[in-house]
RNA sequence: GGCGCGGUACCCAAGUGGUAAGGGAGAGGUCUGCAAAACCUUUAUACGUGAGUUCGAUUCUCACCCGCGCCUCCA
């Protein structure tokens, strides 16, 4: 079965195909880097890497690019206020987006920067103004003349129809010819950056950036353009309308947009105190591992409800599965096989592929696994599992979590990172309690841990309770998780 | 006002014209020196309200109530 993806553009979920056989080239809208990342962000952003993983998975060879806009009235606003240059600004947020990407295991795309592509942008607009597309204002402005672009509206929906620029085509050069045309590059102000170019001194527009680059990475026409549904409109809208009226080609031909979330059941803001960023949530405790977990959850065009009781049963959710592969990989299994094990194995690739085929259906998916891994641990409590199975099973898992990727249990050193970052920025007071003891867990070398549950055992089998009690409750301090289990004790960090 | 989305158990949340996935939490159990951890079992006569279509609706249609999003720079 085919991928099907909801198609903004057509409003239809719609079978996908590649333009170009089996590559794939994708274009998604990054962040502005004026501040860190909330959650909202990192929601489209791993909507985007799920299916950037899928795709590949599927055997797709996928060219995926990301802008990173480095200039905007906020960058400006900020550096100007905090007295340096826009790319002084900038630097520390794009470290920022680049760790919290990382700590989220988001693939890294191809990575492209709006100052970076200043030149491509006037003479994208040049082209526009020669083709009738675009006009300057007496101030030194560009617009976009909507007009000029029946199709406009197209992506949102919306219906221009009774907008012409009769009326004051006579006043073409001193403003705009229409309320609805959108500005490519504007004038310079005393004291804002701005750039010299062949039209003229300024700055770029918010949307030519994307335009610009995405068709100098992925050529006038490409597969997949991604961004949250809040850029359908204008953002993506006038994307279409500059690049297509510059090729005269169809500029990306699925639009994928993920829906916004909301936090403790409302709208994100921050004058509600429910606006975080990925490490708001690591300074309180919270892994990244969940985090990434419980924003994979609903499906991209569900509206999410990210709460904090959220993230905790996200947490015992990525325990649970991380339990299944510790259990598969530390037990020793009886030789032979179980065909009920390999067949459960296949069943729940094929649902899994099934559930993510339509328009990312990850629910569904995740719930293809818990059933696996439910039956399986039914299985290994019966003593029904075989050594042979052991491949099957952890295939399926491996599968899922080439997607997912939640499974490898890496949060330790990125919650230290955190940690780190936070007392250079002296937010001490910010650092919470369960921050402090999740990542300070490492203070046991394996060594060590292994030695000390040596010396508990070694106290339990000679019945000297007092003491391994004593043992246990050391380890248990440090972070380590003590499993008494009928094959031996097992340990695992917290 | 225009366009669009949603209301499913204690919480989160899939899904289907034929009688409700999954996760968390709770309860019970297995294991254990006791615990913990882990695992298993279990938890919706019911899917916002009313009406209609249908042999049959949570699933389709209409109305209403409630929540949410976009409508010029917020992912």
């Amino acid at each position: 079965m085919p991928l099907r993806l909801y198609n903004t553009l057509s409003g239809k979920i719609e079978d996908f195909h590649s333009i170009d056989g089996n590559r794939v080239r994708m274009y998604a809208c990054g962040p502005t880097v004026y501040d860190y990342g909330h959650i909202g962000n990192y929601r489209t952003f791993i909507a985007v890497d799920l299916l950037y993983r899928f795709l590949r998975q599927s055997g797709y060879d996928v060219r995926y690019v990301m802008n990173i806009t480095d200039v905007d009235d906020k960058i400006i606003r900020n550096s100007a206020r905090d007295g340096v240059t826009v790319q002084q600004y900038t630097a520390k947020f794009q470290q920022a987006f680049l760790e919290d990407s990382a700590a989220l295991n988001i693939q890294p795309p191809v990575l492209v920067r709006a100052t970076e592509h200043i030149k491509q942008m006037a003479d994208f607009i040049a082209e526009l103004v020669k083709k009738g597309f675009a006009y300057r204002t007496e101030d030194g402005s560009y617009y976009f003349r909507i007009a000029r672009f029946p199709k406009y509206g197209k992506l949102s929906k919306k219906d221009f129809a009774g907008m012409t620029d009769g009326a004051r085509v006579d006043v073409d050069e001193y403003d705009k010819d229409n309320a609805r045309d959108f500005a490519l590059w504007k004038a310079p102000k005393p004291g804002e950056a701005s750039w010299d170019t062949s039209i003229g001194p300024g700055r770029p527009g918010w949307h030519i950036e994307c335009s610009v680059m995405s068709m100098e990475q992925l050529g006038p026409s490409f597969d997949l353009h991604a961004g949250g549904e809040d850029l359908i409109f204008p953002h993506h809208e006038n994307e279409i309308a500059q690049s297509e009226a510059l090729s005269g080609k169809q500029f990306a031909r699925y639009w994928f947009h993920a829906r916004f979330l909301l936090v403790e059941g409302q709208k994100m803001s921050k004058s509600l105190g429910n606006f975080f960023t990925i490490r708001d949530l690591v300074l309180k405790g919270h892994k990244p591992s969940s985090i990434r977990w419980l924003l994979t959850q609903v499906p991209y065009r569900n509206q999410l409800n990210f709460t904090f009781d959220g993230l905790k049963s996200a947490a015992s959710s990525v325990e649970k599965l991380r339990n299944f592969k510790f259990r598969l990989t530390s037990t020793q299994f009886p030789a032979g096989a179980n065909p009920a094990m390999a067949q459960l194995a296949t069943e729940t690739t094929t649902r899994m592929k099934s559930a993510l085929d339509d328009d990312l259906n990850t629910a569904e998916a995740q719930a293809a696994v818990f059933d696996m891994v439910r039956k399986a641990n039914a299985a290994f409590d019966a003593s029904e599992v075989r050594k042979e199975d052991v491949p099957c099973l952890l295939s399926a898992l491996d599968k899922f979590d080439e997607i997912f990727d939640v499974l490898k249990d890496d949060d330790q050193p990125k919650m230290k990172a955190v940690l780190a970052w936070a007392r250079a920025e002296g937010r001490e007071e910010d650092i919470s309690p369960e921050l402090q003891e999740l990542a300070g867990s490492a203070q046991l070398s394996d060594e060590q841990v292994n030695q000390k549950l040596a010396e508990m055992q070694a106290a339990r089998n000679a019945r000297k309770f007092t003491e391994s009690d004593t043992l246990r409750a050391e380890l248990i301090a440090a972070g380590i998780i003590v499993e008494n289990t009928k094959d031996g004790v097992r340990w695992r960090r917290k």
